[in-house]
DNA sequence: AGTAGTGTGTGCCTTATATCACAATCGGGA
DNA sequence: TCCCGATTGTGATATAAGGCACACACTACT
């Protein structure tokens, strides 16, 4: 759909390996599962049994974790604490990651507030509106900056993703300052179709997109 | 990923067509752009002018369409309000649907005061939570009913649409009330890999998914 | 040490999705 | 009325993703 590279490559050690963005999307809910499962005392776990907890075909599971290396044993299954930890390095979970949000209007506060984001390491740093008369105030303890304040502030406090949640006439202006800020992650909770160069990735945040897709599989 | 239908038939008057799921799900972008193009006072456009908004190519948009119908004009191109009436139609967003959360805490309560669903036809009519003392208060004007009350409330309300705003340990029991209700979609905001029978659509809703995949393809 | 049982990793095949490319068609102007 | 430029709709083709099935590896038990 929206243009991006669908897939880069994997330095396993030994070669360079494909990998399909699909197959990296997948990635995060492996790590969910197992550290569900480590939380349980669990330390092995076969495909099979990932599958069903995701509800997806253990070849899938084993053939999207052969693009990064071989983790399991046969006869046994994977070792849960070490996937896990695998898992989070090759998706740069093993560190902390700074955000920002650009539109602190009641989205914007909602995300901000989010008691979500901090356990899995993404600190939401700084805060940014086009609204003179929130700028200096606080919100949840971030002061609200102008919007011309992104560039120096992405440098400062290293900043690597963007969350934006300005009304959609907006929300392309915001997604090109994040660019030219040098920001390589966007995500987008404005209701548009926006466009990011192929070396930052972005992804949307639609409920309505999600519901009026749905509406169509219903019958009455 | 998840198991349900990949594929439904559309009865196009003269024959049945199979449509895919990916197409289903592209269709609500171009009602999007459609309306806005409509509401510039632009009729008339082509599928490589669409293609340009939507940063997708024009073949693939024609082929989407085509599942369809035929709704274009060669050497003049697509009837905007035309083409958007008869893509609402085929969403079933010709009508306005009723829809419920369960959970109502801080997430939930976002949600209901979220102001992007009326203007597109989609009513929260109920709020469910667990919390005997939540239950009985108002929340936005509704009145926070018991879990129990789902079934319910479902039939009596006409309730299509079930969004859940729940923590995760009790996502997937809050699904199985809203499947056992008659609800046939399910917006979920849980961060969990839930499960839903083939005949209920399900879509998830999870930044943090979103933000750990796109960790992947941060350098630094 | 040998053997039975289990589950991985992966080549190959199937299915799904996207794109190409062109005949068919439309409207406007000469 | 006929021709020309534009753009659709779609068969054919290319690319991508998913799943099967089995050789191989590992453990446990005798």
């Amino acid at each position: 759909m929206a243009t991006g590279s669908i897939q880069t490559t994997y330095s396993n050690g030994s070669d360079d390996v494909v990998v399909p963005d699909v197959v990296v999307e997948r990635l995060p809910l492996y790590v969910r599962v197992l550290t569900a499962l480590a939380a349980s005392g669990i330390d092995m776990v076969s495909s099979e049994q990932l599958g069903d907890q995701l509800h997806m075909t253990p070849a899938q599971i084993r053939k999207d974790l052969s693009y990064f290396g071989r983790f399991g044993k046969q006869g046994r299954g994977y070792n849960v604490v070490a996937l896990v930890n695998k898992l989070k390095t090759i998706l740069g979970l093993d560190r902390s990651w700074n955000a920002c949000i650009v539109g602190m209007g009641r989205l914007g506060r909602a995300i901000a507030s989010y008691p979500g984001f901090a356990p899995e390491g993404f600190k939401i740093v700084a805060a940014f509106d086009a609204d003179q008369s929130l700028i200096g105030t606080n919100v949840d303890n971030l002061p609200v900056r102008s919007i011309s304040d992104i560039r120096q502030a992405v440098e400062e406090d290293d900043i690597a993703i963007g969350i934006v949640a300005v009304p959609a006439v907006a929300a392309q202006s915001v997604i090109d300052s994040l660019v030219d800020a040098g920001i390589e992650a966007i995500l987008n909770y404005a209701p548009v179709t926006a466009y990011a160069p192929d070396h930052v990735k972005i992804k949307n945040i639609d409920p309505v997109i999600s519901l009026q897709s749905m509406t169509y599989y219903l019958k009455s």
